[in-house]
DNA sequence: GAGGCTAGTGACAGCCACTGACAATTGACA
DNA sequence: TGTCAATTGTCAGTGGCTGTCACTAGCCTC
C-alpha cells in the first residue's frame, strides 16, 4: 500500500471510481445551473437536469439533497473560501477591520476557485436568480446565517473570548453580515459585475455605518 | 343598505359567510400550529390539517399559499403590529431610537394581538419550532427580510430621504434587524419567553454595538 | 487473474405538496 | 323564492423526493 502510494506519483490519487463520481457531479451542477438561468428555476425539473446528464433522476438525488442543493453547489466553495479568509488573518487587527479585509482580500481567491467549476457569467446569473426566485432567496439567507454563526465562533476564539458568555462576536459578525447583504444585493442589482465594483460596495457600506447611527439625520454640524 | 347597516348594529359588520369563513381560517391555524409542534413540521401532513378541521384539502389550499403560509400566520400579525409601531414614533426621534422604543413599546400590543388568534404557550413552541426546522427558519429569514425593506422605505420617509440613494436608512434597519435576530434566537432558546425578557434582551443587544465595534476587544483604556 | 465485495446506478413504486377544472352547495340579495 | 356569485368538494395530474431491489463495474484479496 504505502510502496504503490510513492511509487505510482500523485495522479494517482483518485481511482476511477472517484474521478467519475466526480466527473458526473460537475456535469450535474453545470447543467442544472444552466437550466436554471435560461428556464427558471421553479420552471426547471429535475427530470430535464438528469437528463441533460443522461443519469436517472434517482441519480441527481444520489448527489444532491434536493434540487436547491444543487443551486447552491458553488456558494459553497465560495463560503468556505471566506471562511479560510477570516482564519487568515493577522490576530492584531480589530474584529471589524480583520472581517472587512477577508471579504476585500478574498475575493479574488474565491473568483478563481468558483470559475474553475462553472463560468463566472452563469455564476453571476445565479447571483440574480438568487435574488429573484423566494425559494432559493430563502434558502441563501438560512445558509448565510449558519456560515455567520461559523464566523462567529472563529472571530471569539481568535479574540480568545466564549462565544456563548460574551455578546461581542455574534454581534459585530451580525453587523457586519447585515451590511454585507445590503452590498451583495446593490451589486447583482448593478450592471457591474466586477470584482473591484464589489471592493467598492462593501468599502461604501461599511463606511455608512456611523453616520446611519448618528443620533439624527437631519441636524448638520453647528 | 345605509338602512341595514345603521339598524341592525355594530355586529351586523361582516356577514354569516364572512365570519364563517374567518372561523374556518382561525381553526385551520390552530390545527396546523397544534400539529407542528406535537408532530413536527415535516411529519405533519395537510391532509391532517385539513382534515382536523372537516375540510377538504383543496380548501386548505384556498385559504393558505402553502403549508408554509399557515405556520407563519401569527408572525404576520407581528409583523403588521411592528410596522404599524414605527410609524408611531414621534419624528424627533433618532431612526435607531424609533426602532428600539417601537419594539419596547409595541411588544405588548403585539402579545394581546397574537393571544386573540392562539395560545400564547403554542406560539412559544412554534418559536422553537422555527428555530429547529431549516424549512421554516429559511422561511422566516426571507421574511424577515421583506419587513426590513418595509421598515427602510419607512425610516427613509420619515427622515425625507431617498431610500435609493441614501444609504442610512437601509444601513441603520440592516443592523438594528442584525440584532433583534440574536436577540429573538437567545430568547427563544431561553426559559423565560416573557415579554420582560424580550425587553431586557432587546437593550443588550443593542447596548452591545458599541463595544463590539470597538477597534480592538483586548486592549483596555489605558 | 478469478472470484468476491461494494459503491454507484437504473427502474419502479409510492408519498406528499400543490394546481387546474368542473360540479355541487350555500349565503346574499333582489 | 329564484337568481347570482362566492365557497367548497371531487377528481385528476404534476413534480419533488424517498425506499427498495436488482444489476453493473471498479476494486481488492488470495
Amino acid at each position: 500500500m504505502s510502496a504503490a502510494e510513492t511509487e505510482v506519483g500523485p495522479d494517482s490519487g483518485p481511482g476511477l471510481r472517484e474521478r467519475k463520481k466526480q466527473r458526473t457531479r460537475d456535469a450535474l451542477v453545470r447543467a442544472a445551473l444552466t437550466l436554471f438561468t435560461s428556464n427558471g428555476y421553479e420552471h426547471t425539473t429535475v427530470d430535464e437536469i438528469a437528463e441533460a446528464v443522461e443519469v436517472s433522476q434517482r441519480t441527481f438525488f444520489r448527489y444532491f439533497a434536493g434540487k436547491e442543493d444543487a443551486a447552491f453547489a458553488v456558494h459553497r466553495i465560495a463560503e468556505a473560501h471566506f471562511i479560510q479568509a477570516v482564519r487568515g488573518r493577522p490576530p492584531h487587527e480589530a474584529p471589524l477591520e480583520a472581517l472587512r479585509q477577508a471579504v476585500l482580500e478574498g475575493w479574488h481567491t474565491i473568483h478563481e476557485a468558483v470559475e474553475s467549476v462553472v463560468p463566472a457569467e452563469l455564476q453571476m446569473r445565479m447571483y440574480h436568480l438568487i435574488e429573484s426566485t423566494p425559494t432559493l432567496l430563502a434558502a441563501h439567507m438560512r445558509r448565510s446565517a449558519e456560515t455567520e454563526e461559523a464566523v462567529a465562533r472563529l472571530i471569539a476564539e481568535r479574540e480568545g473570548v466564549d462565544v456563548d458568555r460574551d455578546l461581542r462576536p455574534r454581534v459585530v459578525v451580525a453587523l457586519f453580515s447585515g451590511l454585507m447583504r445590503l452590498a451583495e444585493r446593490r451589486w447583482g442589482a448593478g450592471s457591474d459585475m466586477s470584482v473591484a465594483a464589489m471592493h467598492e460596495l462593501t468599502s461604501t457600506y461599511l463606511d455608512a455605518m456611523g453616520p446611519a447611527l448618528a443620533g439624527s439625520w437631519r441636524t448638520e454640524r453647528p
